[in-house]
DNA sequence: ATTATCTATAGATCTATAGATAATGC
DNA sequence: ATTATCTATAGATCTATAGATAATGC
């Protein structure tokens, strides 16, 4: 917990990252990670002294914070024009590895301890709603938008991105970034004709 | 496979599909879903001979059929005002065990037969997105809707609604019936002030 | 001495299989 | 005879631990 992070750390937090998020908790072995690192699966335990859940909380709580962070940035950078700020807001998304909010809260926390759970899950709540939260209240209090929940508006927003961002399949026929083009204008205009 | 359904086998799919589309493949054990049932867990064999897979396939089979049937019907019902019917496709939706589209295509079909996780994914796709896709194809051409891509929003709509459904974390803090109500304004409505 | 990593393995699961047993229907 | 279920367990994993070993820094 108060070790130092040093590079070696870093690797196995960013190689873990990587796995937990895309393959989940279950499926991802302690092996999977040593292994592209060149490294034993019991040398981990140097780094995560509790084991497996140990190196995941480390990896949700790392992972969260540059999140926050990264949109925040993302949102800062490009102030102004709200669609502006939500291309940013995907852009930046789509240069993590994708964060599949539902499975996070419905299986992977399932399988570590409830209390943890239960804190990890307020933190993916707030890291990934809350940058956009506040970009779009701005706009509502500019009278660009009309919202009545701007926090379920974001984190719908960033989950659809999350997803389009992990899919692998028959979902994309065009590029993710037309994709997401016509997500934004999708939830700016409406679906309504104007 | 062409083993006729009986009761037996019918509740084994209804708490099977519980389990595999709530917990996810890997975490579900063939005991859990025996257990419920009264059974010992190599008795499900006898229903599912190639086991473990053999059963989460005949799951997802299933289910898919159930979900597109249902919304089908529910979409018809209500013909007429998309937004009713939006209403009634998450209502339908809202009955059944929910479905964590991301998470079956991005760790649940790593666990199984590529060959088959493939073909499950074409299914799963056509089955949540082709209903909505056909009543927001037909409210455009009635000049309601002004839509580029009918089948990204069908199946962003549907995916929304799942994670709802899913969700028990702090997302929620009015009643799901609201929290869908909300989202269904602000898909037709879109973000911007009109 | 401390830090970092390795080898080896015990212990805990979980799936799948073999073969027995009970119940049903001809 | 066939259908349905059970008991028992082999085999395959995977995590976590114990203890050895190598490398680094005083």
């Amino acid at each position: 917990m108060c070790k130092p992070i040093n590079q070696t750390h870093q690797r196995i937090l960013d190689r873990a990252e990587s796995l937990f998020l895309i393959q989940g908790y279950s499926l991802v072995r302690l092996r999977d990670i040593a292994d592209e690192l060149g490294m034993k699966q019991a040398a981990l335990y140097y780094y995560a002294p509790d084991g497996k859940e140990d190196l995941f909380i480390q990896v949700i709580e790392r992972s969260m914070s540059r999140h926050r962070a990264g949109m925040e940035t993302a949102i800062q950078e490009v102030s102004g024009d709200i669609g502006a700020q939500m291309r940013a807001v995907a852009a930046w998304l789509l240069s993590q590895p994708p964060v599949n909010v539902s499975r996070l809260g419905e299986s992977d926390f399932l399988a570590i301890d409830p209390a943890k759970a239960a804190q990890l899950s307020h933190l993916i709540f707030d890291a990934l709603r809350l940058p956009l939260t506040g970009a779009l209240e701005q706009a509502k209090q500019h009278g660009i938008v009309e919202l009545d929940n701007c926090g379920l508006a974001a984190i719908t927003f960033v989950s659809v991105i999350e997803m389009i961002h992990a899919d692998t399949s028959p979902f994309i026929v065009h590029s993710k970034e037309t994709i997401i083009d016509q997500l934004i204008e999708m939830f700016l205009k409406g679906w309504l004709k104007r």
